[in-house]
DNA sequence: AGCACA
């Protein structure tokens, strides 16, 4: 017998097979389709879409080789290609001879879906901007969260899997859509396939699943640490484990943001007690503690997603952290605790939290000259239009807070002191040329 | 537009 040597070079000469390999298909192509291709030159036995990387390669299995050689004949001198809803599909023989495995687990319809959030960012994708897609399709029993070697997964139960099909028909491959992210946020795209599962155990609420069968589980144990608080909210807003420490991290830095800089602009919404920075992940990030969460709560929301510059630079993605009191050993350009007079600072501040405790900061400080304001502009700016990826006008969609800033001002007028750079500092030059933060006016 | 990981 012929022995089928494996020659990736030489598709052109690849043995026949009843197996043949489709691409450049278009997107989310159905089983349907490929039968409906096929049929005219034989039995298609079975079919496997949704291949490789792009998800646009596909295979035809026909009951009979002759068949398989019928289809790629006819199209070799077809002066029509094959296509897929108007889009020129390329075929050739597979390199294997039958298609294994089609209908796996993973194929057969069941009411729970496996999603798996790609993106740079999809860890950022809160559980209650699952729910809201996913409930577009029906109501959601069930979600639950979890990272695996393949990313951030989460398992969505329908109630039947009717209801699962047509979310997952709807939504995989579909990226999550921009007005229900942080502008900030990179696209998350969602890959839906079933999940074997038909009941999922959720014994909490938390930020990693939920039961809106049952609002009244209790809340995850590991989500009420010390002082932080849940706000419950049956339609699965706000659920994420608050604390009274963010974590902020800072994305497109183009202009250092430092110790002094994040002061300032997180002390617009009460008194930072600490901060510490670090580097992660090549890029920085800092955890800003509060007194109390309710601070931190507005905090976050109000600065989710914005720039510190204007110009989409040093844009900020908040998180709450898990710590509660941060642990400051050294006061130094990198950390402060801010709740304990430094000797090494001239005006140690019992009264204003919006006072800078920079003046001793010169070198940190003094890196916020003109000419590093704006891109260009000597402008001051402010987070103009602070989320363009919100408040798009998008009918139906809740326009939550932090769209909202006109009556959330950055600037709480119950904290003099804040922000009022100019002449506020009293000839302290670095101070007052720090950051070109403003709060949105409007 | 170029071969599947269940």
């Amino acid at each position: 017998m012929a022995s089928v040597s494996s020659q990736p070079q030489f598709r052109y000469t690849q043995p026949p097979s009843k197996v043949l390999h489709l691409r450049n298909l278009p997107w989310e192509c159905t089983e349907e389709e490929l039968i409906e291709l096929g049929k005219p030159f034989g039995k298609v036995v079975n079919t496997k879409c949704n291949v490789g990387a792009n998800r646009n390669q596909a295979f035809i299995e026909f009951a009979d080789l002759n068949q398989a050689i019928a289809m790629i004949s006819y199209y070799a001198s077809s002066s029509e290609p094959a296509q897929v809803r108007g889009k020129t599909v390329y075929l050739q023989y597979s390199n294997r001879q039958e298609i294994v495995n089609n209908k796996t687990t993973a194929d057969v319809a069941g009411n729970v879906l496996l999603v798996t959030i790609e993106g740079q960012d999809a860890r950022l994708v809160s559980i209650d901007v699952l729910h809201l897609v996913f409930s577009a399709f029906g109501f959601v029993h069930k979600i639950t969260t979890f990272e695996k070697t393949a990313g951030f997964q989460a398992l969505v139960q329908f109630s039947d899997a009717e209801t699962a099909t047509s979310a997952k028909n709807s939504l995989d491959g579909r990226s999550i859509p921009r007005y229900l992210l942080s502008e900030s946020i990179a696209p998350c795209t969602l890959k839906i396939t079933y999940s074997a599962h038909t009941d999922l155990s959720v014994k909490f609420q938390s930020h990693r699943s939920r039961d809106y069968t049952n609002p009244y589980l209790p809340v995850a144990p590991s989500a009420i640490d010390g002082s932080s608080q849940l706000s419950v909210g049956l339609d699965g807003k706000k659920l994420e484990p608050e604390s009274n420490v963010l974590l902020a991290s800072i994305e497109n830095m183009q202009y250092a943001v430092t110790l002094d800089v994040l002061h300032m602009v997180f002390s617009a919404f009460g008194p930072v007690q600490k901060i510490a920075m670090f580097d992660k992940n090549g890029g920085m990030q800092a955890l800003i503690q509060y007194p109390d969460v309710q601070t931190a709560v507005v905090a976050k929301e109000a600065l989710e997603g914005h720039c510190i510059y204007d110009g989409g630079f040093c844009k900020l993605h908040l998180s709450y952290s898990r710590h509660t009191d941060l642990s400051i050993k050294v006061n130094n350009d990198r950390s402060r605790d801010y709740t304990v007079p430094n000797p090494a600072m001239a005006n140690p501040q019992p009264s204003g939290f919006g006072q800078q405790p920079v003046q001793t900061m010169g070198p940190a400080a003094h890196q916020y000259n003109g000419t590093q304001y704006g891109p260009g502009s000597g402008q001051p700016m402010m987070p103009h239009q602070p989320s363009a990826g919100w408040g798009s006008g998008v009918p139906g969609v809740p326009q939550s807070t932090p769209v909202q800033m006109t009556n959330h001002p950055y600037m709480p007028q119950t904290t003099p002191g804040t922000m009022q750079m100019p002449g506020g500092y009293g000839g302290v030059p670095p101070a007052g040329s720090v950051p070109p933060y403003r709060p949105n006016q409007m």
